[in-house]
DNA sequence: GTCAATCTTTTGTCCTAGACAAATTGTAAA
DNA sequence: TTTACAATTTGTCTAGGACAAAAGATTGAC
């Protein structure tokens, strides 16, 4: 009954887990003789726990601009010295190590009260710029080193976005422009960079207006159609492809009417040094700032100079809201 | 070259924008002859828009509980009687019929505005347990009735989402009990009905602590074991089966610590007479409040007379079930 | 030396058609 | 009415093969 009864996981499951779609997997798997997933009664693969940490890793790696064919090759230690060493050459120091021994403790009201604390002194602007970006990748290792859980990781990113939220509560700003639609696309549930995004671009005037994760494209584009909206902007973390998020972005480009502005950001865009014709790539969080002074300043003089003419009616109709 | 150069889109985009699988798509194609893409020069599926639109069609009757063998048989029109006949099953006369105006106008801050006045009018219980529910099904018809789309529908949640939180936000009960871990399992993404309770429970005085959507269960009965929660509070919406809610339910409670209560509510428990073995079934708001008085009437005699005999304890956990 | 154009390798996604289990529905017996 | 079993429906998995888009390497012009 227990000859070599290894359990594992389902193909989907480490799809879901890992971010490497189905097919990448089984191809990888043809091509470069990793994973190797054992079979069930109906031969279909079943993922061990250690495979689907090591392709993590890989995939790691990968958001990081590394390529898979040389990944797949190496062994776990090799991999681990690779992060070890990107950890490095950013030589960010961490100096948030007080929230790991209170989420274990499982801390939460301390947890709030730090936090709180933090944004009092650093301010808005570097709270999110800052420290919650250094505790994400903290907390990121740490889930990865397994000093932390599932649990851990879900409470640590409840408390933030709850922080969050009420921060962007008390920054109505009603009225003002730019309007900005927040959102992710399908598949792209993580809402983190979302509220870091709204939150640093409420502190800068802007009228935000999130639909929360996953809007259909189709019904993003009718949002923008019938409304006021100027920017629409999308957040993909790192569980995103590059190639996903460019896809996206480029169908969605076709759907929007030419006047809205479409911009991006979250850790699937950095890196790449491309471009995408009618899409502003974020790739810091501290481009968000000049970015809507850009706007504004583009779309002063546009005003300005509509004066003249008869649209500025529809101008201070928008304008009113 | 442009014989019939019909444009389309790629099945990875129509499974973003209909929630179909690819394989889905393939087999629908090959078992009932639709949907029928032509193809592009490397003989790869191109949907043409109206197709993606009837695909759509028929997932929105899909999540309404009709099966796909038999809507895939049918032309464009029969299914959008369908939906007119779902509608009117459900024709109830509800009162809350300013807000879909001001969701047609996607009019936010009256809307937030008018959110606000009614809590402050109605109280935060009878605001919870009635007028949301009310504004819910009021959107849901709406919705399938094709009165407002995905847009409008995520832009209610969000409001809503966020207004129960601001509420939530003040009514920390440090360190009072019982301490209630609320989360939903994998597959459900609904939110709403989790910060409901999360509502009702933290003006009833319980320490709550919300993991998020979508917790393994695993981690749930791990966050339980080595925490001080008396009580694992679930929630499951429309959207999901009662079959999978039980199984769920069945074997969380086996996960679970014995002395921690399992409880759930949501739109797929309410209306089965059945009960499931150690776990307590709220099918409707209103029962919350009686629910905590009754546990901790329970758990203070509990703590008492269990000094007195270990047994009698342990009698009192089992008979409430 | 720098920049652009071209060639080569890498890599992800799509293709076909068959198979099977999990979920649902239909039917018969208790 | 409930319970047990059989029939259907339905989604997801499997196999290699194929090809274009992206990345890396090489060449040529200035």
């Amino acid at each position: 009954m227990n000859t070599q009864k290894r359990s594992g996981v389902s193909i989907s499951a480490v799809e879901r887990d890992t971010g490497l779609g189905k097919d990448t997997l089984r191809v990888w798997e043809r091509r470069y003789g990793f994973p190797t997933p054992h079979r069930d009664a109906i031969d279909e693969r079943l993922y061990p726990p250690e495979q689907v940490e090591h392709l993590r890793l890989i995939k790691r790696l990968m958001d990081q601009g590394k390529r898979p064919g040389a990944l797949l090759r190496l062994p776990v230690a090799e991999l681990h010295a690779q992060l070890a060493q990107l950890r490095a050459e950013k030589n960010q120091t961490e100096t948030e190590d007080w929230v790991l021994p209170l989420l274990k403790r499982h801390d939460v009201d301390q947890l709030r009260h730090e936090l709180a604390q933090r944004l009092a002194r650093d301010g808005l602007d570097r709270f999110v710029t800052e420290t919650v970006p250094a505790l994400n990748r903290l907390i990121g290792d740490a889930w990865m080193n397994g000093d932390i859980g599932i649990f851990e990781e879900h409470l640590y990113t409840e408390v933030v976005q709850n922080q969050l939220r009420s921060l962007i509560h008390g920054l109505a700003n009603r009225g003002k422009r730019p309007h900005v639609l927040l959102t992710t696309v399908k598949d792209e549930e993580h809402l983190l960079g979302l509220l870091m995004a709204e939150a640093l671009l409420a502190a800068n005037g802007a009228w935000c207006l999130s639909l929360g994760a996953q809007t259909p494209l189709v019904d993003i584009a009718g949002a923008a159609r019938g409304t006021t909206i100027d920017i629409v902007a999308l957040s993909f973390s790192g569980a995103y492809t590059w190639r996903k998020a460019r896809a996206a972005l480029i169908e969605l480009r076709q759907l929007l009417p030419e006047h809205t502005e479409l911009w991006a950001g979250g850790e699937a865009l950095v890196g790449r040094g491309k471009t995408i014709p009618g899409v502003r790539t974020l790739e810091r969080h501290e481009d968000i700032g000049p970015a809507l002074a850009q706007w504004r300043a583009t779309h002063e003089t546009h005003f300005v100079k509509m004066d003249a003419t008869k649209q500025l009616g529809e101008t201070l109709r928008r304008g009113k809201k």
